[in-house]
DNA sequence: GTCGCCATAAATCAC
DNA sequence: GAGTGATTTATGGCG
C-alpha cells in the first residue's frame, strides 16, 4: 500500500518542467506546417526528439495535447496559426 | 434558464480551415450532443488490487478476469482495458527509460548516457 | 470471431 | 488560476 503511494510522488509529473523555447518552436513549426495531418511518423518524431533534445513518448505527448488543446480552442489557436504560416511563407515562397 | 451556447465550441473555424482530425471522433456514450466523455477515476483500491494482479501475472484468463472484475466492481470490459493499457506502460517504462541493465559495460550511468565515439 | 497490440482521444492530474 | 507536460481511462483498427 505504501509503495503505491510513493510510486505517486516519484512520479514524472512531480518534477515537470516546460520544454526549452527552441524546442517548443520546432515542435510548434512541424505541427503548423502539417495543420491538415498533424500526425508525424515514427521516423519524424525520432527526428523531432533529437532536435527538441527529448524523447520521443515526448514528443508524443506534445503532439497529442496540442491536437486536443488546438481542438478545444480553435479561435486562439488560428492566430497562432498565422503566425507560423506567416513563418512558413518565409521558408516556402509561393512560387505556385 | 438553460440557454446553453457552447455545445458545439468546436467547429467554428471562421477563418481557418477545419480539417477531419480536427472533429470530435469517439462517440459520446449516447448522449446527442456537447456531453464530455466521462472517465472514471478508479478508486485506490481498485487499482491497487489491479496492480497486484498484475504483478503475479502480465495476462489474464478469462476466468480470472470475471473474478477480478466481480470483486472490485468493474466490468470485464474495463478489467482487459486495464491491463491492456498497463502491458503497454510496462513496455514503455521498460523501453524510453534509461538503457542501463541491457548494454553498457562499465561506466554507464553517467549523466550524459552512452559514449560517443 | 475473439483478443491483444498499438496509436490515439479525451479527461484529469500535478506542478 | 491558466498553462503545460504526463498519466490515466477508453476507443477503434488491424493482425
Amino acid at each position: 500500500a505504501v509503495m503505491i503511494l510513493r510510486s505517486r510522488f516519484l512520479d514524472a509529473r512531480r518534477k515537470r518542467r516546460n520544454f526549452s523555447k527552441q524546442a517548443t518552436e520546432v515542435l510548434n513549426e512541424y505541427f503548423y506546417g502539417h495543420l491538415s495531418n498533424p500526425y508525424p511518423s515514427e521516423e519524424a518524431k525520432e527526428d523531432l526528439a533529437r532536435q527538441c533534445n527529448i524523447t520521443v513518448s515526448q514528443v508524443s505527448n506534445w503532439f497529442g495535447n496540442k491536437r486536443i488543446r488546438y481542438k478545444k480552442n480553435m479561435a486562439k489557436a488560428q492566430e497562432e496559426a498565422s503566425i507560423y504560416a506567416a513563418k512558413k511563407n518565409a521558408h516556402v515562397t509561393l512560387g505556385g | 434558464d438553460d440557454e446553453k451556447k457552447d455545445e458545439d465550441e468546436m467547429d467554428k473555424a471562421s477563418g481557418g480551415a477545419v480539417y477531419p482530425w480536427m472533429t470530435r471522433v469517439h462517440s459520446t456514450t449516447g448522449g446527442s450532443r456537447g456531453e464530455k466523455r466521462q472517465r472514471t477515476a478508479y478508486t485506490r483500491n481498485q487499482v491497487l488490487e489491479l496492480e497486484k494482479e498484475f504483478h503475479t501475472h502480465k495476462y489474464l484468463t478469462r476466468k480470472r478476469r470475471i473474478e477480478v472484475a466481480h470483486s472490485l466492481m468493474l466490468t470485464e470490459r474495463q478489467v482487459k482495458i486495464w491491463f491492456q493499457n498497463r502491458r503497454m506502460k510496462h513496455k514503455k517504462e521498460n523501453k524510453d527509460k534509461p538503457m542501463t541493465p541491457p548494454m553498457m559495460p562499465f561506466g554507464a550511468n553517467l549523466p550524459f548516457g552512452p559514449f560517443r565515439f
